[in-house]
DNA sequence: AAGATGTAATTCACATGTTAACTAAAAGAG
DNA sequence: CTCTTTTAGTTAACATGTGAATTACATCTT
């Protein structure tokens, strides 16, 4: 087998494929001050409901260092909350605060929007299909060999 | 129609493909002490021969200033040459060097080597069927509108 | 209870991502 | 030929990615 080529590699083919996605929602962000991973963030707080910084790391796709500063900055403007968990002093539950579910109200339908624009373009039936195929993907090469 | 829930959208799941797959890669890359980045560079410039910074910042998927930091970073450790080009002074070609590319070729047999070992797990129709996917996304949405 | 081990989160150091501003050089308009 | 505009590349400022070291706390062991 030869090594794929540039044009040709997936990992190259995820970078570039993320970019074009992530080009439609920049602005939207821009425009409330916030950035991708905030608004990440906020968004898997909003549909689970309070987490500890861990489980919160592992479902945004946040490595820890980045979610410290992350969570600092959500917490200075107040959209989200601390609190100690009670018998354990190293953990805290992490909560989005009224103003953390109002941003993200104000967001969604200019969200849902882009995400319609995106299917209409490239169909709704490749999305779904695509979807599928990259969730097989990350669970054949997460499992452990 | 709804948005996608974190668990099931596109960034995410383009963000997490990724990741997946460069973790079989970063140990490679830091035996060698080379970034994920500089490894991308020192590949398109082997593959395309010598480029100006602006078509390698396109090849690679690197951004202008990123790519400043990059190229500086690799002509110290002498992977790379600058050459200015004549009748424009601003303007320089950018090549690998016979460094760059005995590093690029003691990689390459490991670089196949995990490749295969991603298409035997993921299967290599699927893998094909995934970059044309991925290719197509990309095609409809950075064409402007 | 004291020490060893493990875990959650942070901090550090450095590289890159991202946008805006800036510099230098080239190309175009008058 | 001078002025304006455009283009290539860099610099600046701040946020995140990444791996290693560190801190604070829990738990285990004896």
């Amino acid at each position: 087998m030869l090594p794929p080529s540039t044009r040709r590699s997936l990992p190259m083919a995820l970078l570039r494929a993320r970019e074009v996605i992530m080009a439609h929602f920049r602005p939207m962000l821009a425009r409330h001050d916030i950035t991708e991973q905030q608004w990440r963030v906020l968004r898997v707080l909003a549909e689970t409901g309070p987490l500890e910084a861990t489980e919160l790391a592992n479902r945004a796709s946040i490595l820890p260092p980045s979610l410290t500063r992350i969570i600092k900055a959500l917490d200075e403007r107040e959209f989200i909350t601390r609190n100690k968990v009670k018998d354990d002093g190293r953990r805290a539950l992490l909560a989005i605060s009224p103003a953390g579910v109002a941003l993200i109200e104000e967001l969604a339908p200019e969200r849902t929007a882009i995400y319609d624009a995106i299917e209409k373009r490239y169909g709704a039936a490749q999305h779904e299909r695509l979807l599928d195929m990259l969730e097989s993907l990350i669970e054949s090469e997460s499992a452990p060999d």
